[in-house]
DNA sequence: ACCTGAACACCGTTCAAGT
DNA sequence: ACCTGAACACCGTTCAAGT
């Protein structure tokens, strides 16, 4: 008999559904059992009887919105994996607090969905058998790691202060260093203020397969 | 007048030695201002005095083992990437805590360091000006990756379960997989029970590395 | 300038009590 | 079986007070 909208029985998914959205307005630090209770219209305890603890909640909100970027389109193998590692990249370039916890997750579910994904390609490739594990592994670690990576770029970013903003005052920092102890970043800075993150993030999938195909033999 | 040692002026240095002792023995989560301010004699108001919060405290311990990791042995450009990279494979190795944090420190002077020295090999390589940027960013981000995915398992693997025993449960895990639904992982499982990660990890610099030599053009 | 340590605000988690 | 919400233990950080 109360005004607001009744609590018509908690799920792990309603839980799970409201976590991302608290993550994905105010970020990991936001994503509290108060606030969580308190948008479920609950007390934490409740949460806690369909979840183990925080670290699982924060899982399975990554196992969620991961799931969106396990496309299956593309026609060549070389084509489902740069598809499949771009909707990766932009899953996390939505939900940057997803970029933290992918790297930490090893066999988490989804992860383990799209290790097969990457295997299956490498093995439609042509690559021996018993050269897949080390190319599939060299493909996801480099996925995982540009992931992070844009994460750390997101949360850096948060608040007052655009990426765009940061990345120029990455430039500048790079611009500023001295030319005789960094002379490659002092050289490359320059193309920092007019790349795409994106790209160079597909370039370096190309170059793994390149290579991939390469240690193949000749073909 | 004291028994003890007198705490003959805290430091920077201290401070961060004292922290990096305590993130060895009982990891990230073992590091609270309470611990180290016991460990330094001291309250915790006199190590925000030289220490801005945990973030940084975090960020200069990290900085500080990785600086261990950067040697400049080899003589070809391709055998200095390879012992750079696998400088910081053990490092991570010996730390896995700095492997959480590497992956989410961007400019962090160590690894500007590290980023600065694969550009110079890359360049020593004879990659084109243009693709120099692109291709010490693969391997970057991919040993970044790496590292993270090492970080997490040596979590999972604190305490009593040994890092064998991770290792162990995941094979089995994988080998339980439906191998309809997962014929990749299902056969490759096999091949984890008797794999080398510091390996497989070279395995991929090596594939990388091969990509980059490719699309440089056919030698 | 640098250190002390109590105090503050806040967090994850538990649990006796309810339905 | 599931929910409530107060309570517990603990944390990062601040700050008035000391030297």
């Amino acid at each position: 008999m109360g005004t607001g909208t009744r609590n018509t029985g908690l799920s792990r998914e309603r839980i799970v559904a409201a976590a991302v959205e608290i993550l994905d307005v105010s970020g990991e630090s936001g994503l509290t059992f108060r606030a969580l209770s308190a948008k479920l219209r609950t007390g934490a305890g409740a949460i806690y009887w369909h979840v183990a603890n925080k670290g699982e909640l924060l899982a399975a909100a990554t196992d969620f919105v991961l799931l969106s970027a396990l496309t299956d389109e593309g026609t060549t193998p070389h084509e489902r994996i740069r598809l499949l590692a771009v909707g990766i990249f932009d899953t996390v370039d939505a939900h940057p607090w997803a970029g933290e916890q992918i790297a930490r997750l090893p066999s988490q579910r989804t992860t383990l969905r799209i290790f097969e994904r990457i295997g299956q390609q490498i093995q439609a490739l042509g690559v021996p058998r018993e050269s897949r594990f080390d190319s599939a592994s060299a493909l996801l670690n480099y996925i995982l790691g540009v992931a992070a990576q844009n994460a750390a770029l997101a949360r850096s970013a948060s608040g007052e202060t655009s990426r765009d903003a940061v990345l120029e005052s990455v430039a500048s920092l790079w611009e500023g260093l001295d030319g005789d102890e960094y002379p490659f970043i002092h050289d490359v800075a320059t193309q920092l203020r007019s790349h795409d993150d994106r790209e160079q993030f597909l370039a370096g999938i190309d170059l793994i397969l390149a290579g991939i195909s390469l240690s193949m033999g000749t073909k």
